[in-house]
DNA sequence: AACGAAATTGAACACTGTTCAATTTTTTTC
DNA sequence: GAAAAAAATTGAACAGTGTTCAATTTCGTT
């Protein structure tokens, strides 16, 4: 009697409960649970079996999920260029277009900054795991990071021709990208009273004051 | 008798080269047979058993002269710095200072792309063991590389206030700095067909006008 | 209820960095 | 030159990695 009234619980709250934490959702379970420990204690903290314990299975059934770690931190690093997306996207742009383009850095910098561990990861990964190819859905996240700010950057730049307009994109945004490198780790602090932000600021607008220079004849 | 012939021939050629190879260039013979694994097999190939596979010595002996590999990879990171150093030094100046500047970038950006292992293996130390402090001497190796084209930069931007031109200068390593980064792994030959030394040019030209248009009045 | 498919487990393997008692080599002392 | 002291070398051992896979458990369907 007293078993099967525990059946009936097992069967319509535990086994619902398990069904929605594993069923399909055990990978976000997993990258949830990872993102925290990366969160709470450092990039180095995610390992195979540090996520097992974290996340109450085994480690066999994280490689059951994924193919391996390195696939794993793609998938915690695809959560966290959404999440910039987000975080950039509820930016409003401002009449002046410089303005708005600071704005979006300033938002790029914040989200960088308090998510020290989990950009860290980030970029490690780009900088290891970048001789293999990534997969569509990880490089169109990274586009659509830059697909936010590029009508704005269009708008300032319209008289320059669209070939060299795209390059000077690239690099700038490959220049903050790998800046942005230097902010999760304590080396700047080293550097006298340099602030991060402040670094930042000024390479984007010298570098926009550059490109309207050499492009006003 | 033939003992001692044999006696001998060690006391004065076997030992002689030990003595030559062990007792105080043990050190300088680990880095540069570690040199050798980075630059033939990558920056993932050094590890402690290998290196000491390799320069025939046991793990015990490596842990003598260094207290542990980050000591050990940071000895050779020191050296790329010094070699480094040594290359941007047999530059030649031009007479037009933006040419100079042009020519240390080019120095540095050849450099890098010809020592993609050991570039790597020091930009991934700053990114990581950079919570600890760095000693003395590697931080003079970093300053003597930035002192090199420092009275370049001061000369073309005479007329800006010391301390924001120091700032100025301190960003634009930085960005150099950091954008190195990606030129080591093939991130960047993923992006259509962007020529990497093309991205630094760039970078540092158009920052060069934006410092010159922002300070113009 | 029983069968087949799928998910889970955790011991095992080959790697890491690092330590340290035992051994060998070198230097010093007599 | 021999003995004693100091220094350097060794490699097995420890605690970590990522990864695999046969055995087990759980699940879905008939």
């Amino acid at each position: 009697m007293i078993i099967s009234i525990l059946g009936l619980i097992y069967k319509y709250f535990i086994k619902q409960y398990k069904i929605d934490m594993t069923k399909d959702n055990i990978r976000e379970y997993l990258i949830a649970k990872g993102r925290q420990l990366v969160v709470e204690n450092g990039a180095d903290f995610l390992t195979a079996r540090k996520l097992a314990e974290a996340s109450g299975c085994s480690v066999g059934t994280i490689y059951n999920q994924f193919a391996n770690m390195d696939k794993f931190i793609m998938a915690e690093n695809l959560q966290t260029l959404e999440e910039l997306k987000s975080h950039l996207s509820a930016l409003m742009p401002d009449r002046n277009p410089y303005k708005t383009l600071n704005r979006y850095l300033d938002g790029f910098v914040r989200f960088v900054l308090r998510n020290k561990n989990l950009w860290f990861l980030l970029y490690n990964f780009h900088l290891q795991a970048c001789m293999h190819k990534l997969p569509r859905v990880y490089l169109r996240a990274l586009v659509e990071i830059i697909e936010i700010w590029r009508p704005v950057f269009e708008d300032v730049f319209a008289h320059i021709r669209p070939r060299e307009r795209r390059l000077s994109m690239q690099v700038l945004w490959l220049s903050l990208f790998s800046v942005s490198s230097l902010l999760t780790t304590p080396v700047l602090d080293g550097m006298g009273s340099v602030n991060k932000k402040t670094i930042c600021q000024l390479l984007l607008n010298t570098y926009l004051a550059g490109l309207t220079a050499l492009n006003k004849d």
